[in-house]
DNA sequence: TCGAATTTGTGCGTATGTATC
DNA sequence: GGATACATACGCACAAATTCG
C-alpha cells in the first residue's frame, strides 16, 4: 500500500491471474491458501481475501470451503455462425467449425398459441394481446444442450396457412425464411441484438451450467418488406460459444 | 450474527435492496452512509461495507468516493450498431466504432509498437513476434466511459506510411477503412465474434463497474482481399449496451 | 472412529488515504 | 481548511467444511 499505484489486492490478484492465464496454474490446481498468499506477497489477511474475491468474481477460480480455492476449467469457446455471407473468393481464414457443427445438431420444440406481451408486441409491431404462435426450442450438439430458443410469430401472418406450426407439415423445421416463402412472405432482412447477462437458474439447468454463469442472448427479428414476421430470443452459454458475424464492408 | 439465519451483510443488503426496488429509494438518491447503516441496523462497519459491496456488485448502486453511495438508474441497454446495412434510401456516413446516435462521443488513444503474441499473430495471420502497432482506446459517451478497445495492425501493412499511427496525421481518427484506403488497401469485409464473460477488475474500473459485472467482448477483424489488416478487442458493459446487427437475407 | 490441522467464509474494530462538499 | 464519506488496509476471532493421520 505504500504504492502510489494500484491497490495491493489488485496487484496480488493480477499476479495470480497471470499465473492462471499463462498456464503455470493450470485448471483444477489449488492456488495458494489465504495464509500462504499473505506470506508470499507480504500482505495482510484482508488483502489476500480481497484478491481471491476478485478472481472469484471474474470466474477464474472457485472457492471450496474447507478445502481450497481452485482454478476453473476454461473451455475455448466455439463459434456459432450467424450469417451466410460469402465474399467472392472465400479465401478468408474463417474457421471451419461453423458449417460442420450446425449440420449434425438435433432439436426438440413445443408450440402453443399465446397472447402477445408488451415486449413481444413491440418487437413484432402488433398490439398487446394479439394472438401469436410461441415455440420453444432446445438445440443439442452431439447430444449436449447448447442453445435455447423461444420464437414468436404473429398469427396474423401464418394463421390458417400450412406453416402455422413451425415444426409440422412438409416444411417442418426448414427455417423461418423458407417457411415464410411458402406462403409468399419474402423475408428480406434480419436484425439481431446480442446482449449478455448472468444466466437464470432454469436456463443454466437446461444448459448444464453452474449458477452465476454468463449467457449470451440474441434477440433476432426477421422482416419481410419492413414488417416483422418472426422474433426470437436465443440463449447460449457464453463460456462455450461465441456469436460470429461475417459482413461485407461498404 | 448470533442468528442461525443468513449472514448479517446479506440481511442488510436485502433490506436496502427492497427499499430500492420498491421505489422508496428512487434513482439518484443517496443511501445511508456506512456510519448510518451501522447505527440503524446495529451492525459493525465491516458488515455495512460488505452490504454496500453486494449492492454495488449487483449494479443497483454506485459508490462515489467522498460523496456517498447512490442508487443507479435502471439501465435499459442501448444498442451499439455494428453494421452499415441500411434499407434503400439511407446513406448515412457511419463509424463502425460507434453507434450512430452517439455522435457526441469522444475518445482517447495511445499507440505503441509491440511484438505479436500467439493470439494476435493468429488473428492477423502473421508470425509470432512480428511487429504490430497496438492502440488502446477509451471511448466516452456523454462523458461516461462506455467502451474499451485494443487494436492491432501489422506494421507489414502500415509501416513507413502516413497512417502508421491510427490517431495522427490528416486521417487521424477516421476509422480503419478510410485510413487503409489512403494507402491503397481496400478493406472489403469484416468478421466479428461476440462473446461475453465477467469483466476483469481493471476493465470494470475503467468502465465504472464492479468486479463480477458482465462485459461483451467483440473480436473484430478487417480483411482486404482475404488478408487481415486490423484486429481489435472491443469491450462494453453488458448491463448498459447490446451489439446490434442488421443484415440482408439471401 | 475420532480428532487435529487446514482452509474458506463471515464478522468485528480500527486506522489511514483520498475525493467531495 | 474542515467535515463527511467512501476505499483500502491491518489484525484478529470464530464457525463450518474438508482433509488426513
Amino acid at each position: 500500500m505504500t504504492f502510489g499505484e494500484q491497490p495491493a489486492y489488485l496487484r496480488v490478484a493480477g499476479d495470480l491471474r497471470k499465473k492462471i492465464t499463462d498456464g503455470s496454474l493450470p485448471p483444477h490446481t489449488r492456488l495458494p491458501s489465504q495464509a500462504r498468499i499473505r506470506e508470499e506477497y507480504g500482505v495482510s489477511d484482508t488483502v489476500a481475501l480481497e484478491a481471491r474475491k476478485v478472481l472469484m468474481a471474474e470466474g477464474l477460480v472457485e472457492g471450496r470451503s474447507g478445502s481450497g480455492t481452485y482454478v476453473r476449467e476454461r473451455p475455448n469457446p466455439r463459434s456459432v455462425a450467424r450469417t451466410g455471407f460469402r465474399g467472392p473468393g472465400t479465401s478468408t481464414p474463417f474457421r471451419q467449425e461453423q458449417a460442420a457443427e450446425s449440420a449434425r445438431g438435433t432439436w426438440e420444440s413445443r408450440s402453443e398459441q399465446a397472447d402477445a406481451g408488451a415486449e413481444v408486441a413491440e418487437r413484432l409491431a402488433v398490439r398487446v394481446g394479439d394472438r401469436v404462435m410461441c415455440t420453444k426450442y432446445v438445440f443439442r450438439d452431439a447430444g449436449e444442450v447448447m442453445m435455447l430458443s423461444t420464437s414468436w410469430e404473429p398469427l396474423a401472418v401464418t394463421g390458417r396457412t400450412p406453416v402455422m406450426l413451425p415444426e409440422e407439415g412438409p416444411l417442418g423445421g426448414c427455417g423461418v425464411v423458407d417457411r415464410m416463402a411458402a406462403i409468399d412472405v419474402i423475408v428480406d432482412n434480419v436484425a439481431e441484438e446480442v446482449g449478455a447477462r448472468p444466466g437464470l437458474a432454469e436456463e443454466l439447468l437446461a444448459l448444464g451450467g453452474v449458477p452465476g454463469h454468463v449467457v449470451l442472448v440474441v434477440q433476432r427479428t426477421y422482416y419481410a418488406s419492413g414488417r416483422p414476421v418472426e422474433t426470437a430470443d436465443i440463449v447460449v452459454p457464453a463460456d462455450r460459444y461465441r456469436i460470429a458475424y461475417h459482413l461485407p464492408v461498404r
